[in-house]
DNA sequence: TTGCACACTTATTAGTAAATAAGTAATTTA
DNA sequence: TAAATTACTTATTTACTAATAAGTGTGCAA
C-alpha cells in the first residue's frame, strides 16, 4: 500500500513542526524532499492554517486506533504502553503534538484550536478513565481525583519531550519511571 | 530610574517570545511599539539570535535575584512562590520560557542553547536543593530522589502553562494545588 | 470521443523577513 | 575644542514567505 503525497505532506509537516516549530518551517521545506512544487503541497492544503488542521486530525485518527488497540489491556499496561510511545517521540528529537502547538497557540486560527482542543480532550479523558479504572482494581494508588492525576502525567510527560532536549536524555527515563513508581501500588 | 532602550527591547522580546513563539514575531513587531525604526533594534541585538542570548540571560539575571530574596525563606514558602510565580505567567497568556525556547530548540544557534541550558540547570539545582532541604527538615515527603522530584515538579508546572491554553484556566490551579498536596506532609 | 475531474507544474505576485551600509545628531573624552 | 563614541535614522538589499492564476497531462465516465 503506497503513501499518497497528501498523507506524505501531513506526515512531513507533522516532523516538522515537532522539531523546528509551527512558524519555523516553509512549504519548501515540505515540497523539496517530496519532489514537488511549493503549488502542489498548496493544491493539497491551500493555507498552512489547512495543514495545521490535517495535522491535528491525522492525531486524533492515530490516537484513535491506539485506543482501540489497548481497550482490553489492564490499565498498568495501558498506561506503559502510553509512557513508552512518549519515550519514542523524545527519542526522534520530536517534542509532543500538544506542546508544539500550545507555544504557537496565539499564531494559529480558531478552526486549528479547535481541532487541537478536541484532540487534547480525547488525551485526557482517555487517561482519567484508564486512571479511574486501575483505582477501582486497587492497581493504582493516587490522593486526587482522576482528572488532576491525568493531568499531572500528561503534563510531566509531555514537558519531559521538551525539558530533556535542554538537560540532556537521561532525564528522560528518570522521569517516566518516576510516574510509574508513584503510581503503582 | 527609566528604561533603557536595550532593556525595553528584551522585555518585548521576551514578552513576543512567549506569547507567540520565537519564529512567530519580527523585528517590526518590537521596533513598531517602542517606535524606533527596525534598525535600532539591529544596533542593539545585530541578530535575532543575539536577542534570544539576551533574554536567555535577562531570565537568568532575574532568577539569581529571586532565589536570593528567598535563601532565607522556608522550603515550603520556597515552593509556594516558586508556584505562584509560575501562576501569574499563566495569568499574562505566557508560556514558561523553558518550553518556549524547547520548541523552537532545533532553530536556535549554538549559543542560546547553551544559555537556555545554563539558566535550566540554574532552576533545576534551586529546586532540588529545596526539596533535598525539605526532606531533611521533614516538610516534605517522596518516594524520590530530589533532582527527579524536581524535575517532575519543574515540567508539570510549566506544561501546565502551555496545557491550560488548551483546555482552560481552572486546570492550573488543579495542577498547583496537586503538586503542594503531594510533596508537602 | 468528448469532456471533465484529478494531481499536479509553471510562473508570478505581493508582502515580509533579517540584515547592513551610510549618514546624523548629541554626548563624552582627551 | 577636536575627535571619538553612542544611539539612533534613512535607505536599501537579498532572500524568502504564503498564496494564486493559469496551464498540462493522465485517466475515467457518459
Amino acid at each position: 500500500m503506497s503513501t499518497s503525497t497528501r498523507e506524505k505532506i501531513i506526515q512531513l509537516g507533522d516532523d516538522l513542526l515537532r522539531k523546528q516549530g509551527f512558524n519555523a518551517f516553509s512549504y519548501a521545506d515540505i515540497s523539496k524532499p517530496l519532489h514537488i512544487k511549493n503549488a502542489a503541497v498548496h493544491y493539497h492544503f491551500p493555507s498552512k492554517q489547512d495543514l495545521a488542521v490535517a495535522i491535528a486530525l491525522w492525531h486524533k485518527d492515530i490516537f484513535d486506533r491506539f485506543s482501540q488497540k489497548m481497550a482490553n489491556k489492564e490499565p498498568k499496561d495501558r498506561l506503559k504502553t502510553f509512557l513508552n510511545f512518549y519515550h519514542s517521540i523524545h527519542l526522534s528529537e520530536k517534542v509532543d503534538i500538544i506542546g508544539a502547538f500550545a507555544t504557537d497557540w496565539h499564531s494559529l486560527e480558531p478552526k486549528v484550536q479547535t481541532e487541537v482542543q478536541e484532540f487534547t480532550e480525547l488525551v485526557i479523558n482517555w487517561l482519567s478513565e484508564l486512571i479511574q479504572e486501575g483505582l477501582d482494581v486497587g492497581q493504582f494508588r493516587t490522593t486526587q481525583n482522576a482528572r488532576t492525576t491525568a493531568l499531572r502525567i500528561l503534563s510531566s510527560i509531555f514537558a519531559s519531550t521538551q525539558l530533556v532536549r535542554i538537560t540532556g536524555d537521561h532525564d528522560f527515563t528518570r522521569v517516566k519511571n518516576s510516574i510509574l513508581e508513584e503510581l503503582i501500588n
